[in-house]
DNA sequence: CATAAAATCGAACGCGCGTTCGTTTTTCAT
DNA sequence: ATGAAAAACGAACGCGCGTTCGATTTTATG
């Protein structure tokens, strides 16, 4: 059962890469097994359906992502520290990625009007994220780096836009500084938020912390 | 042959609506034939390609968007008033495509990988866009209304960044207020570009405009 | 009204796709 | 080493696609 698992792996792999470049919906079981040395049937029987093949490609990208981007950034001090990892490391998976192409951002436009478990998948890792980013950012205005007047989801909108604008300058308009812009535009996002009182250099978070004993704040009351 | 141009523009305005839907790419002359209760030898005919009939629904979609996005905002007064018409003429559009999906976005991803004709026409047509938003913003700078530091370039990247995230929140994540995000977003733009010297309501503008009488003022030296 | 031209049709072709199925090969615990 | 289980195969099917082509209908002009 061992061999079983390996080719799972290497379809799932090769299908990714193919995913990239051609995005999800464009992914053929054909193409896939023309790159791998074996029969369509032989890949195919791996997955019992096209669709179950997809699933499995999207759900290890997000394990990719995540364990890319969104864990090496909490690692980070919470505040705008941690935000700024967030935000540039998901700005370093797009370069790399701009190369072939991201399945988020293709992925988005294909399957926003195309009902199904895929559509539904690639909401709910969406949503996650965002979600994770909205909490950075509500951590930031505790700390004092960002105006307590900052909307979080306001700013991860800005945020989100100017991560397909990368996408988009880069890809399609073949811009050589697409990614210097999207990271001006978060600069200056951030620059427009940023709390004068308390610069994000200060050490008080600490002492905060230890007058707040409580260790999770999320969700404060609404 | 007046009949030959009257289901030409027929044929036209419904592959404009399935592209709607389902992309160029996802055009298909069954579906248009059908929909017209015709054969597809009857709609293929009139184009002699698929690629062909693409293009038409293409700078069919162009010249749409210039009559209701650029013209109207030309009548605006240079500087910020303009540039907020074509923004503002912008989401309006958006939002009523919202719908069913926007050619310009679900292209954009779909031919940045596809090199071709389609290709390079949508990429003309949006850097076409791009240069109109472009003159705007360094319009605003002459006149005072923006800051002499801004990048229009930036400045367009930001705002297009916007608009694609208008259109992801809407159509993948069905948020109700994408829109007003995407109002809001560029509200604060446009306030951290502002010029606090010389606020937008004055009528400097005129004078200025007699001190320097040559009329165009576009492509100031590098 | 006749008639050439233009427009539309219907049937068929080749292609690549996902999928099915019976067969053959490989794997692996005994 | 052996035999059952797992994995991979090859051929075929149905489907929808763009496209071709000869026949047919409709249009517009003298």
């Amino acid at each position: 059962m061992r061999k079983g698992e390996q080719t799972h792996a290497a379809i799932v792999a090769a299908a990714l890469e193919l995913a990239a470049a051609d995005s999800l919906e464009g992914l053929t079981i054909g193409r896939i097994a023309e790159q791998l040395h074996m029969s369509k049937a032989g890949v195919f029987a791996h997955f019992g359906s096209r669709e179950e093949l997809q699933i499995a490609v999207l759900k290890e990208y997000e394990r990719r992502f995540i364990e890319g981007v969104l864990l090496p950034s909490l690692k980070e001090p919470r505040g705008l520290p941690r935000l700024r990892a967030m935000y540039s490391r998901w700005i370093d998976r797009l370069s790399v990625e701009i190369e072939k192409g991201c399945v988020f951002v293709s992925g988005a436009v294909e399957y926003d009007d195309r009902p199904g478990p895929i559509r539904d998948l690639l909401v709910g890792m969406i949503r996650s994220w965002q979600r994770e980013l909205v909490r950075a950012i509500k951590q930031a205005i505790e700390v004092g780096h960002l105006r307590s007047t900052t909307d979080p989801y306001q700013l991860v909108f800005a945020m989100h836009g100017l991560v397909l604008a990368v996408h988009h300058d880069a890809r399609l308009l073949h811009s050589k500084d697409s990614v210097t812009r999207g990271r001006v535009g978060f600069a200056q996002l951030i620059e427009a938020h940023r709390n004068v009182d308390q610069p994000e250099s200060s050490h008080i978070r600490h002492h905060k912390r230890k007058e707040k004993p409580n260790g999770t704040v999320r969700r404060p009351a609404p």
